[in-house]
DNA sequence: TAGGGTAATGTAATGATGTGA
DNA sequence: ATCACATCATTACATTACCCT
């Protein structure tokens, strides 16, 4: 399984997770041929990389707490707010800078999440609805079916039919602007998705072809 | 610049390394193993917070471009490729796994944002669909008042019809359910504690006779 | 064979730097 | 100077393979 099948599959299984969860499955067996680790044993020695007490920092509950605060009322920072902050926190306003900046990008990151989860559940009921709709012009159109049967079959045993006999022909006729066809005969417009409307929603992605 | 012009950038400088190899003398040799250069490790002195001589963390073209390629065979890295990746690149495995990582991360939003559009298609594509049904809905609904108003006038005309008159009987009452549901064009972040909304609004009362 | 300890690794969050607009 | 953006890096936490009793 290379990498393109696997996004398809992350993509799927967000849409249909119970589906995606045995395939998931069988994947990963498939991927246990190897042991994935092996004991290094690497030694504790302090003579690690860069880093020895120089550097990074975490900033305080209190700090992030105010930081937020600041940032849920503003995302922008003017130079007399970061330095006012700065004051604050006792941090250096060039921090406090580059915690907005930051704080921005990811809160960007966060909303795309967040909205695609939202357009996610609408989508699926849209679906829903779509397919609701679909089974009801289908019983729709049997029932007009019959419906013109019976009329068909009611005007053979009418003798006489002398006024506005064309009730029947001015219907079909005064929906021609919508749509065309009285019956059968176009489906084509949801017959692209008719069967397989649950097995392969995005049809149209570029790098998609390969499920 | 985003990602993709990025990545053509790269190409480019591939086809002419020239163009880049100053800089990435310059840039190179930051983590050598051996740090034959200015002592940008430790250096206990407190005053060089974080930045003296290290301030070249940028990756190398062929660097990146053995990265790149690395990562597009596998986004995993296991401590065997990721040793043998640093030999090749000189760097610290360390540095390989951290750029693995990142570029995990990276990847993810990626794929995040690709993914919202394509889902944005879709769901833009079944909105139509479904409004297109919905009208469809309305004309059959129209015709069929108007084929069963035909079908109560033909009886006025006729006598005795003692077969199946039953065909039209139960096709009237079924489909008083169907609503049109909300329009929402936006999907803010506001909508988050709104979900249960969207989550299918129609299925109560519908019985569901599968085509 | 079962369970606990631990090192190695993965992921998410986040701090920080460099670059270009 | 500030911001957006990409990138590098560190920390915190979860998971897992290996070792041991």
């Amino acid at each position: 399984m290379n990498h393109y099948q696997q996004d398809q599959m992350m993509l799927i299984s967000q849409l249909f997770p119970a589906s995606a969860h045995a395939y998931t499955d069988t994947v990963s067996q498939q991927v246990e041929k190897k042991p994935r680790r092996k004991r290094n044993k690497k030694s504790k020695g302090g003579e690690n990389t860069a880093n020895e007490m120089n550097k990074k920092r975490k900033l305080s509950e209190k700090q992030m707490i105010l930081l937020e605060q600041h940032f849920g009322n503003e995302h922008k920072l003017e130079s007399e707010r970061k330095d006012k902050l700065a004051m604050e926190l006792g941090l250096d306003p060039r921090q406090v800078a580059v915690w907005f900046q930051n704080r921005r990008a990811r809160w960007k990151n966060k909303k795309l999440e967040e909205e695609y989860t939202n357009l996610k559940k609408f989508h699926e009921s849209t679906m829903l609805e779509k397919c609701l709709l679909e089974t009801e012009v289908l019983k729709l159109r049997e029932q007009l079916s019959e419906a013109e049967k019976e009329i068909q079959r009611l005007r053979e045993h009418v003798e006489v039919v002398p006024t506005n006999s064309s009730s029947t022909s001015s219907m079909s006729q005064s929906m021609e602007v919508m749509e065309p066809p009285p019956f059968f005969d176009e489906f084509e417009v949801d017959n692209v998705y008719n069967d397989n409307v649950f097995l392969m929603p995005y049809f149209n992605g570029i790098e998609w072809t390969y499920i």
